[in-house]
RNA sequence: GGGGACGUAGCUCAACUGGCAGAGCACCGCCUUUGCAAGGCGGGGGUUGAGGGUUCGAGUCCCUUCGUCUCCA
């Protein structure tokens, strides 16, 4: 049975018994702690945790997930995928243990012909928690009791580690056979091989309290208790498919063998082969999938994940010894192998391949730099007499060059040079304890999130009214200080602020917060910032200017409109401007980002490369042509399948609920929580000061709206008048003009040089001809005529040391007076340096009497000091200096 | 978030412990030459990413900042 088809048949099975189907979240989790969405249930925490009220009693879904965890285990056990997807049916204080059982076993055990998945009945064994009768006598009507077994909290209890809910769970197994392992069912079969656990039932019974590992206390019985569930999609074609591991089903294997086929191997004749084709297989389809919901190689986060993920599938490829671009062979195979579940993937493949592809080849440039750096280690291990590279040289093409260790392993083996592995590890092990150490220091910072989540629950949620009014009267429900909650503050003082409801909108979306004031009968307090740390907890922070509030406090709240309505124009004109980008570039070119502060606005959006001016000109003007229409502003809500149906934009990752708010100017159509103007008009004008990159793929534009853009404009014009002015020309003509004179500058600035240079040389003929024999050295021993640059003075003395006979020893000696300084050049040529006369010693013996210091090389030293009364003294000591040596070596 | 490396001519890169900013390719001109990446000679092209500091002197050392690459979390 095909994997869509055991997809398919789950949903109908539950959708039949009443589940509403809740369509796969993104991968990329909603929850900013959480780096992918890593099981079933994560959509549904909110519900099953009691935060929110479910919106459904029964829910079923097949979600993606991503795991990186056990990155390394892919390829080499039959299980671990770092892309799958779980089957989930849940129940939100609906049907409990009785009906979690029933409806499992009807599908896994219902023929075929019926919508079932037709497993054999007496091949399934269940598991379930030592003291849970309940389940177990649930479990007897369709086992018998030999197939059920009890099993510790390891196997069969679920808790997250926090305080909150947990429970029994229960697992479904399916007996492979006697060639898969020994009989005796789960509980003697821990690495699952004959008994594969495929469906876990999870039974949220209790809240429990803290405690680390399985050493906590049952705090009570929950008053609603729900049901999560996880099939895991891969396992059951896996069985259903009878194939060995989840990399050969059909979901996969295409891949597989796309890969064999490039690499000129046979799936099956070589393990070590076998596991690089199953880690190319898994890494390609979980890349697919990631960028697919809009991760882009990047590093940090999700998108180092995925970068890791595509580069340890292309080295996989080299290590397999093919080293031509493989994902545009491999990519499409996988995406069609897919495509019966997610037809997204085709329609937004375009977009899917730039960035794989991409990524490919920038990989393809960090692989040569690091060959050529490992081939010089590997030949200075080799010069050194060594046979084995050193684990620190391993590490930085590793650390700094992000040359992979296997790679490195196998080309220095090739030339016949070893690794010392150990070392290597160690350094990797340090740079791990350090990252750790970081990020433990860092999350003492972030604990009060709970102090919100709580006002919450006591005070209920805080509604924001600033769509339709900017002042609004309201209570305060809470006071939160450095030091948790409390009941007042003063004058002075800086604390956040909740209110029952409020006209101040929180910084989201890119938006900026609205600033503005608090006043109570007796206080006034200035709004500095607005956050909503927890869904439906919008704090606002405040300094108190005046008086002294408390909780329960009715206070007037009013918003700057001032800067609210200069942030709602540059929203909107985020809006129009994401509309002509994508008119312009094409609906690849997807919004990455955005800020919208007062009058200013800066748009990230996905594209290859650099935006060429024309385009952007074409962008600006579409943008004003708008705004000359002055098009209403719409706003409305709906819900998010009617929103698609419209076309409305919506950006990757973000958590959209059932009702959404969408906001419509002309043809630009996005989902949108933010302030905008009422109409297009109120924007004046728009323009566009910059485009540049973010990173790779991602480019950014930023632009004034209204009377900054004016005013930029206007400054602009004036600055081309003075230019004009300036310049004597009308402003076409500027540039012309500008550049005329540029070139007419240089051509008189190469003349300038030319004939200083001619003054600087016209003496040194002279200087050359009044050169002394010292002891059969010539010597120039002079203080250069006019005031002399170091640079002039050395040009110079090269010169003199060119005129005097490279036959016979030479020093030149030049010091030069300029603004009551002394510079100094010694040169020394080739013959003078074979009796041992250093122009830094030379340099160093008279620079003292000037009061100066230098050096140099043996051929050329130069040096300064500041007493130019010393001069003449000076060149007595270069001659000493010279006939001393002389003498002395002779 | 924490580390590492690199920013030098249009491109690829040199410049030893601080001491004359260079090469190859590309470009322009002239010469030579019917032959596939033609040869020879000559030439233009640089705020050494930016800003500050140390030093007689900084591409080189220190600090700040921007950008690129990369590892770890």
């Amino acid at each position: 049975m095909r994997t869509a088809e055991i997809r398919s048949r789950f949903l109908r099975h539950f959708t039949e018994r009443g589940h509403t189907l809740v369509p796969s979240a993104s991968l990329i989790a909603s929850d900013p702690t959480l780096l992918f969405t890593v099981a079933g249930m994560v959509p549904f925490i909110p519900y099953l945790t009691g935060l929110e009220p479910a919106p459904y009693p029964r829910a079923v879904s097949v979600q993606k997930c991503v795991r990186t965890l056990d990155i390394e285990e892919v390829g080499r056990t039959t299980r671990h995928g770092t892309f799958f997807q779980m089957n989930g049916n849940f129940s939100f204080g609906d049907y409990f243990k009785e009906g979690a059982i029933q409806y499992a076993w009807e599908l896994v055990t219902g023929a075929v012909d019926d919508g079932g998945l037709g497993f054999d009945p007496d091949r399934i064994w269940a598991t379930v928690y030592l003291d849970d009768d309940e389940a177990a006598n649930l479990w007897r009507q369709f086992l018998p009791a030999e197939r059920i077994q009890r099993l510790g909290m390891e196997e069969n209890y679920w808790s997250t580690g926090q305080p909150g809910p947990a429970g029994p769970d229960s697992e479904l197994h399916y007996d492979r056979g006697p060639e898969y392992g020994p009989d005796g069912g789960p509980a003697v079969d821990k690495a699952g091989d004959r008994f594969l656990e495929f469906w876990n039932l999870v039974f949220m019974q209790y809240e429990r309290g803290p405690g680390a590992g399985y050493d906590f206390e049952i705090l009570r019985e929950l008053p609603k208790k729900n049901i999560d569930t996880g099939m895991g999609l891969e396992r059951v074609a896996c069985l259903l498919q009878g194939v060995d591991n989840l990399y050969e089903i059909d979901e996969v294997r295409p891949v597989l063998d796309a890969a064999a086929e490039l690499t000129g191997r046979r799936y099956g004749a070589d393990h070590e082969a076998d596991v690089r084709l199953r880690v190319i297989a898994d890494h390609v389809r979980s890349g697919l999938m990631l960028i697919g919901d809009g991760v882009t190689p990047s590093n940090e986060g999700r998108g180092y994940v995925l970068r890791r993920l595509l580069r340890r599938a292309v080295r996989a490829m080299r290590l397999l010894g093919y080293g031509d671009p493989a994902f545009p062979v491999l990519f499409p195979v996988s995406r069609d192998a897919m495509a019966p579940s997610y037809p997204e993937l085709v329609t937004d493949y375009d977009r899917i391949a730039q960035y794989a592809y991409a990524e490919e080849e920038a990989f393809g440039h960090t692989l040569r730099q690091g060959t050529t750096i490992l081939d010089t280690a590997v030949r200075e291990t080799k010069a050194a007499g060594g046979t084995r590279l050193p684990g620190d040289r391993a590490f930085a093409l590793h650390d700094t060059f992000g040359f992979p260790i296997e790679l490195t392993l196998e080309m220095a083996g090739e030339q016949g040079v070893t690794v010392d592995e150990e070392a290597f590890r160690r350094l990797m092990a340090e740079q791990r304890a350090r990252a750790k150490a970081d990020s433990q220091q860092r999350k003492g910072g972030r604990a009060d999130v709970s102090a919100y989540a709580a006002i919450r629950e006591q005070s209920g949620a805080s509604e924001f009214t600033g769509y339709v009014e900017v002042a609004k009267e309201a209570r305060i429900t809470a006071l939160v200080g450095a030091d948790g909650v409390r009941d007042r503050a003063g004058a002075g003082e800086e604390i956040e602020v909740v209110l029952d409801a409020t006209p101040f909108y929180a910084e989201a979306g890119g938006q900026q917060a609205d600033h503005g004031r608090l006043r109570t009968g007796s206080a006034e307090l200035e709004v500095l910032d607005v956050q909503r740390p927890v869904p439906g907890v919008i704090v606002h922070r405040v300094r108190v200017v005046d008086g002294e509030v408390g909780r329960g406090d009715t206070v007037h709240a009013v918003v700057d409109v001032h800067r609210r309505r200069a942030i709602s124009r540059a929203h909107t004109a985020t809006h129009l401007i994401h509309k002509a980008v994508r008119d312009a570039l094409g609906d690849n070119a997807t919004q990455a980002g955005s800020l919208n502060s007062p009058g200013r606005l800066r748009f990230d959006f996905s594209t290859p490369a650099a935006v060429p001016p024309s385009v952007l000109a074409e962008v600006q003007d579409q943008v004003n042509a708008t705004l000359v229409e002055d098009l209403e502003v719409r706003a409305f809500v709906t819900t998010l399948p009617e929103a698609k149906r419209m076309g409305a934009l919506a950006l990757f990752g973000e958590k959209y609920g059932d009702a959404v708010r969408v906001v419509e100017v002309g043809e630009s159509l996005e989902l949108c929580g933010g302030t905008h103007a009422a109409r297009s008009g109120q924007l004046g004008v728009v323009t566009l000061l910059s485009e540049s990159s973010v990173g790779a793929g991602v480019r950014r534009v930023e632009a004034l709206v209204g009377m900054d853009a004016f005013r930029h404009l206007a400054r602009e014009h004036v600055l081309v008048n003075q230019l004009a002015e300036t310049f004597k020309a009308p402003p076409e003509e500027l540039p012309d003009r500008i550049n005329g004179i540029l070139e007419r500058l240089r051509v008189a600035e190469r003349e300038l040089d030319r004939l200083k240079a001619q003054a600087v040389l016209a003496g040194a003929g002279a200087l050359a001809g009044r050169a002394k024999d010292v002891f059969g050295v010539k010597f120039v021993g002079v203080q250069a005529p006019g005031a002399l640059s170091g640079a002039d003075l050395r040009t110079l003395a090269l010169d003199v040391r060119g005129r005097l006979p490279a036959d016979t020893p030479a020093v030149v000696a030049l010091l030069g007076p300029a603004d009551g300084k002394v510079s100094f050049v010694v040169a020394v040529n080739d013959l003078a340096r074979e009796w041992r006369l250093s122009a830094t010693e030379v340099v160093r013996a008279f620079a003292p009497a000037v009061d100066g210091r230098g050096g140099g090389r043996d051929d050329l030293a130069q040096g300064a000091g500041s007493r130019p009364e010393g001069i003449a003294e000076a060149v007595r000591l270069a001659e000493h200096a010279v006939s001393q040596r002389v003498t002395g070596s002779a």
